[in-house]
RNA sequence: UCAGACGGUCGGGUGAUCGCCUGUUCCUGCUUUUUUGGGAAUGGGAGGAAAGUCCGGGCUUCAGGGGAAAAGGGUGCCGGAUAACGUCCGGUUGAGGCGACUCAAAGGAAAGUGCCACAGAAAACAAACUACCGGCCUUACAGCCGGAAAAGGUGAAAAGGUGCGGUAAGAGCGCACCGCGUCUUUGGUAACAAAGACGGCAGGGAAAACCCCACCCGAAGCAAGACCGAAUAGGAGCCGCAUAGCGCAUCCCAAGCCCACGGGCGCAAGAGGCGCGGCGCUUUCCCCGCGCGCGGCUCGGGUAGGUUGCUCGAGGCGUUCGGCAACGAACGUCCCAGAUGAAUGAUCGCCCGUCGGGUCAGACCCCGACGACAGAACCCGGCUUAUAGACCGUCUGACUUU
RNA sequence: UGGGGGAUCGUCUAGCGGUAGGACAACAGACUCUGACUCUGUUUACCGUGGUUCGAAUCCACGUCCCCCAG
């Protein structure tokens, strides 16, 4: 179950604890775990920075297309995707590629069950067996 | 064929897989109810500028109403369109272009005040540096007196222009033409135009300096406002207390006075009324009007959050009629975005367009790259700014051919 | 989203429509054995594009950028 971020105070929340990964196309923000179990959150943040409004939005489309696929395979906790300036222009599998790989250095990827590599048919390859296999 | 002018339309298309927001209808779970979860069917889902926020209007709130009021702001040739406008349409005048056509904040400078640096004799009251002419004086130059304002030079700008006459020299001093002003007539709703007569020239620029004239404008904004509502401070009702004055009369009345002992007059205090006054009432002033202090109890209060305002509208499309047009009228038909850390997407295939390469050129084919400006946020009418490219229509000029 | 304000040397600021001034900084020189202080001199600017005007930093229109308030 996916929930967004809503509020300001949760955006700082996240951005206070200091831990992220930076990645070409993203910035990813992870805040700390949660004392009451929640469902994985995730916000967006473009700012004016990386372009007009037109931008913006399409950053942010590609950032959410992105979190629906690969989020709900992390551990519950708070996460904040910040836009770059070349988000609305990078391959998106490259983009998808790098997100797996800064979920699995940070450690907050959640090992995966049977049923969810069995509906993994987008080829999510995220099992234990492999994880020095890390696309370049 | 080339070069232009004006107006209009579009601004990628199509399919597959996985998704997002939302209207309506139906089924269903939880729940006392409201709320809310899930599913199915079906409909819709960014723009010509959605942008800048430069104008105008709707809508909402500020107790309210009136004052051709004041301050402040805006507009500015004329007529029309419109809910309104600084917009649009038609015309006038001026400027630009061979032309189609385009552009213009285009009222008033004899209502008044102020400004016009430097240069120049002089920058608006007029006056006269050099030079010109006459007279006096002198051999002559110089000097003095007078005439005149054509010439020189300065400047952005110097008291109509050209020609002829005239004169000592000159000058609208006189005349012709042009310009300008006044008046009359004609055309036009008007701006204005044309013609005629008269005047001898009235008088510089600048009003995007103050200003005058005419017309228009209340302020704030959907984060307006309304509803549900943890917190906190103020509010309303009732009770009690207190009145911040002044004046007037009335009621009541333990001081006091009078008495025929029934009562009467009546100070202070109290009660409410009227008038004057004070403060506040969304820029100020005036008029009407409305409100007014402290404690207790009750009602309530409205921040976080939520719901609503929120999409049917000066609406789109079509036909006919009126109008040169902007636009208006009638009839028919359609429902066409409503998000709120903010939906309309991600990936791929084919087509279309442009560019590059395979290939010196053309055609075909293949490969690769790219796809203008830009994202609704209460809603409309405009303006302004950004914009790859494609298409349509009308018109102008030049050249060639017939 | 709505409302408001601003832009002048490298920095902070003055500036009646008529030559854009000052302070600090920088550079050079003087003073000193050297440096600092002080003194003298030099360099450097009107956000952009149009318009009004003889003439615009100033007045007007449009644009660009920055800041503030409401949250």
């Amino acid at each position: 179950m996916l929930k967004k971020l809503r509020k300001r105070s949760e955006f700082l929340a996240v951005a206070a604890t200091g831990v992220r990964w930076v990645s070409p196309a993203f910035i990813l923000q992870i805040g700390e775990p949660p004392s009451a179990p929640h469902p994985v959150r995730y916000g967006l943040t473009a700012t004016r920075k990386i372009g007009n409004a037109v931008t913006r939005n399409r950053a942010k489309r590609r950032l959410r297309a992105l979190a629906v696929e690969i989020m709900p395979h992390a551990l519950p906790r708070d996460y904040v995707l910040v836009a770059r300036a070349s988000t609305p222009t990078y391959p998106f599998d490259s983009i998808r590629q790098d997100l797996r790989k800064a979920l699995k250095r940070m450690k907050v990827e959640r090992v995966m069950s049977r049923a969810d590599s069995a509906s993994g048919s987008s080829g999510l390859a995220l099992d234990a067996p492999n994880p020095p296999a890390i696309p370049e």
